[in-house]
DNA sequence: CGTATTAACTTGTTAAATGCAAGTGACTGT
DNA sequence: ACAGTCACTTGCATTTAACAAGTTAATACG
């Protein structure tokens, strides 16, 4: 169904996917979003990935995505209260949006880390 | 194929998802690819999107765009030289991620002009 | 009891990216 | 000659992100 991007769509005054990117269009929220799809609950667990994410940036991000409905918070304990994030529908559902990007990245970049310069993983 | 994203893919010291967010992951970049792929070749065109991208930033994001391949010039005029933009494969494949958005965008907010207060299209 | 460690943040400051307005150069059309 | 178009560039203000350090509430160790 490769018409689903078509002028109609486009057109209508507000595309979807500008207001997809509303939400996801930054440097960080979609791997936040690629790393909860992989399991990983806790702040620690998500500050743990191979690029580092600065620590305000993470709790902001999580905030937002908790806003937008698309994280939840769960208590995983009290004492002292603590929680782990977990998708909602609405987050898991932007899975195949992740699976796409991987089909695409691993296309264009099959052995990126002696390729690219920049990449600091 | 649901586990394309797998914790094997992902623990490969680079991500294909953080590699292809080093090229996309930012606010304009997404939407001047989707315009490209909806047949938009010029720099009004582009500037002309419901949501207004600076000119500088277009500029910007065309460069970076070409330098990374995804894009390609091409003049359709001599005196004085005009360029148009093409996507190149490398761009066009792309097109599935897109969809994905267009599809997780439309289920999530089907009327999203009267709901969203942020929404300046 | 006191010090150390862990988890999950917050706060302050600096650096980088974005937004906005105006300006430039090479033309064309009147 | 002058106005207009196209595709940018430049300078500056504002916003966002990055880096480093500090905080709070607890548990674990000696």
């Amino acid at each position: 169904m490769t018409d689903d991007l078509d002028k109609s769509t486009f057109e209508r005054s507000c595309c979807p996917i500008a207001c997809a990117l509303d939400y996801l269009g930054d440097k960080w929220t979609l791997l936040i979003i690629r790393d909860l799809l992989l399991g990983k609950k806790r702040y620690q667990e998500l500050m743990a990935s191979p690029k580092r994410i600065a620590t305000n940036i993470l709790a902001d991000r999580l905030k937002k995505l908790e806003a937008s409905g698309l994280v939840i918070q769960q208590a995983y304990q009290q004492k002292p209260v603590r929680y782990e994030y977990v998708l909602t529908k609405k987050g898991e559902d932007l899975r195949p949006v992740l699976e796409a990007l991987v089909k695409w990245g691993k296309a264009y970049f099959p052995g990126v880390r002696f390729l690219n310069p920049m990449n600091k993983d």
